[in-house]
DNA sequence: ACAAAAGTGTTAAGAATACACCCATGT
DNA sequence: ACATGGGTGTATTCTTAACACTTTTGT
């Protein structure tokens, strides 16, 4: 099976899935039904065997534990591989972490999946393994992003108001932005166009809605903040 | 050995170590002395058995094949990975791989080293695998990296002059900067100081050097670039 | 008429860019 | 004296940051 000798480590992928909830940033944990942490909150993760890529594991293991379709997901983006030997108390497993971004996402329940929910990130519950580390990780990789390319959209409908695109920046940022400065600001960078819509919602003046010129990540020509 | 019915794949570890050679940015490959692409030139790199973590079979493999200890970095960082289940011809390995930046490196040969050598990022030889991808990523990961932080630091000696700082940034974003902003810019980011010595090194007037005022790596107040 | 969010401009300070000459040394 | 790289300043443009009121709608 292996050359001579060489036995590898367990492989194991992890998700780092968020969603904007309303005005804070939220992340997917799902409760371990197992052993170790059994109980424990914790990301949704699992083995990768011979034979499928790490974005494939990621792709079935979320879709089983956290009832979550990957092509649901707006962005994803491999970010770093955690394999302190002593990080599972099973043994030496090597973790790579993803992060994926998404809207509106709701956890389809079925035989496998461990009771998905989104947490906000300032409320998160104890966890297990390192995994607040890794949150931690990927919430600030999501900071940088945001402020150097257009990933933003991936947590955004189609089209949107000026309003929502500042409320996910506050939410990802976890600080406030001016008004006017943002949007002059963010007009200036080109990436947005106004549909001619308008949404209506309330009992107030109605906002133009504004959608993204490119489907695709793009980097900023000046980055943002 | 692994839960039920679990084989994990292959896991190796990959280095692209990075220095300055008089002008010019050079990376450190090696000459494959098996097949799969025997006699071709590849990154430093080879298998991560169970109980090791990636940066300890990093600092291994780099030795053994490459001559360099890995205390001889100044930097080191991890990544990618790399796990397109094709990319090696032996079947699926999984590549955890690591950066790092080195300064008057020599590779001390020694009967498992193999040919170890340092080539200019723009004259590099045809390589083996996707390594001509990995060198590529990491050189952009690079130029990101002295534009947010100091980690240029990695690359010069302890005490260095203005002029020695501004090829360094030059070699790693190949484009030349402006003699004035350079100095301009760099000084009012308060990472350096002056030592009160000068660098006699020619028929031309001496040169103050500088020395970084911390000794890891910071984030710069604003970006460079 | 009031509540609620949408929308809008100006000024001042700071940062980036473009650009050319004198200085100190060794030969 | 000349060749070589070291060292320096200013003017212009662009970017950021601070800041408050009017508009449009639903109730």
């Amino acid at each position: 099976m292996y050359p001579d000798g060489y036995t590898p480590p367990i492989l194991t992928v992890d998700s780092v899935i968020f969603q904007l909830d309303g005005t804070v940033l939220s992340v997917l944990l799902i409760q371990r039904s197992k052993e170790p942490f059994k109980g424990a909150w914790a990301l949704p993760g699992g083995y990768n065997a011979i034979g499928e890529t790490t974005k494939e594991a990621m792709t079935r293991v979320l879709k089983a534990k956290g009832g979550i379709a990957t092509k649901d997901l707006g962005l994803i983006e491999q970010l770093y591989t955690f394999d302190t030997v002593a990080r599972d108390p099973r043994g030496h497993a090597v973790s790579v972490t993803y992060m994926g971004l998404g809207k509106n996402l709701e956890p389809k329940l079925n035989s496998t999946t461990q009771n998905p929910r989104f947490f906000p990130v300032t409320e998160l519950p104890d966890l297990a393994y390192d995994h607040g580390e890794i949150i931690k990780y990927a919430h600030e990789r999501l900071q940088a992003k945001i402020t150097y390319t257009n990933a933003i959209f991936a947590l955004l409908p189609k089209k949107f108001t000026l309003s929502q695109l500042q409320t996910a920046y506050e939410a990802v940022l976890c600080h406030e932005l001016d008004k006017r400065n943002f949007r002059k600001k963010f007009l200036s960078l080109e990436l947005i166009e106004t549909t001619n819509e308008l949404n209506k919602d309330g009992a107030h003046r109605p906002a133009r809605l504004y959608c993204f010129r490119n489907p695709g990540l793009e980097t900023l020509v000046r980055s943002f903040d």
